[in-house]
DNA sequence: ATTATATTAATAATCGTTCCGATTACTGTT
DNA sequence: AACAGTAATCGGAACGATTATTAATATAAT
């Protein structure tokens, strides 16, 4: 992306990094601008994304993946994990028992009714892993 | 969407579920129209997209979401688990502890190299709970 | 076979996001 | 203080995935 240049500071950057920090709610893009947009009425878009890409670049920021863009089906429809390989992005069927017991445990910790959860695992698939080690 | 309606049945939309059936990965709307176009040469990408998301209504597949259609993001960069109400949309942070092991099971099942997870809770947040009680 | 209506194909529209060219604002150097 | 170099900005166009619209076609029931 920029590797090896350096950053420069910016105003707006450091306030949308500053608004990030004080909610605690999960932000989307919109929202960020309408709640800049007054501050910096020339404010556009492409400048929240670029600047939220240069933060999650250095570490500062968090994106919470939706997977990848688009939608994935399938047909297994009982409950079950995933896995998907960083490296060239497919995904699989995990057949690991299901943890129940996680929604108890995350009904410990708020007051929210939690009916259900999905595990993503992330790592590299067994022919990526091989690549790897080729070269 | 097509609620009270009955459904009738097409060519299409059998071979679609039939195709999914059959893969055991998690196909892109554009791959099963890449492999059926030559069966059906008029086949159209509209097709494929409503017909998974009837076949879904039906409780015969899986759409894999991506959790919603945005991109979120969050200043709290260390790892921690996610609840997402199904009503309102909204999204928070679980203060509960990172399971580690859960890598190390997922391990057991599969041949890859697990690295990290993610869990996304869902169920209703306390606001919303309150709501349905209420009427 | 006729009829009613779900399904299709084709296309336009939408939505979130990224990319681009032109301009502006830093930062360090004479 | 003027300069060059370059990052950061804006605005809009472009993009890819998805959804909605329409007229034509296919399916199931009578």
């Amino acid at each position: 992306m920029n590797s090896g240049t350096s950053y420069r500071q910016s105003r707006q950057r450091r306030r949308i990094l500053q608004l990030l920090k004080e909610t605690h709610t999960h932000p989307t893009v919109d929202w960020m601008y309408q709640q800049l947009k007054p501050e910096f009425p020339k404010l556009s878009l492409g400048t929240i994304y670029r600047n939220l890409s240069i933060l999650t670049e250095q570490g500062l920021v968090n994106k919470i993946k939706s997977g990848s863009t688009f939608d994935r089906f399938e047909a297994n429809t009982g409950t079950h994990y995933h896995f998907i390989c960083e490296s060239c992005g497919c995904m699989q069927d995990l057949e690991m028992p299901v943890r129940k017991d996680l929604n108890d445990e995350a009904r410990q910790f708020t007051n929210f009714d939690v009916q259900k959860h999905q595990i993503h695992f992330f790592g590299l698939c067994s022919d990526c892993r091989s690549k790897k080690t080729a070269d």
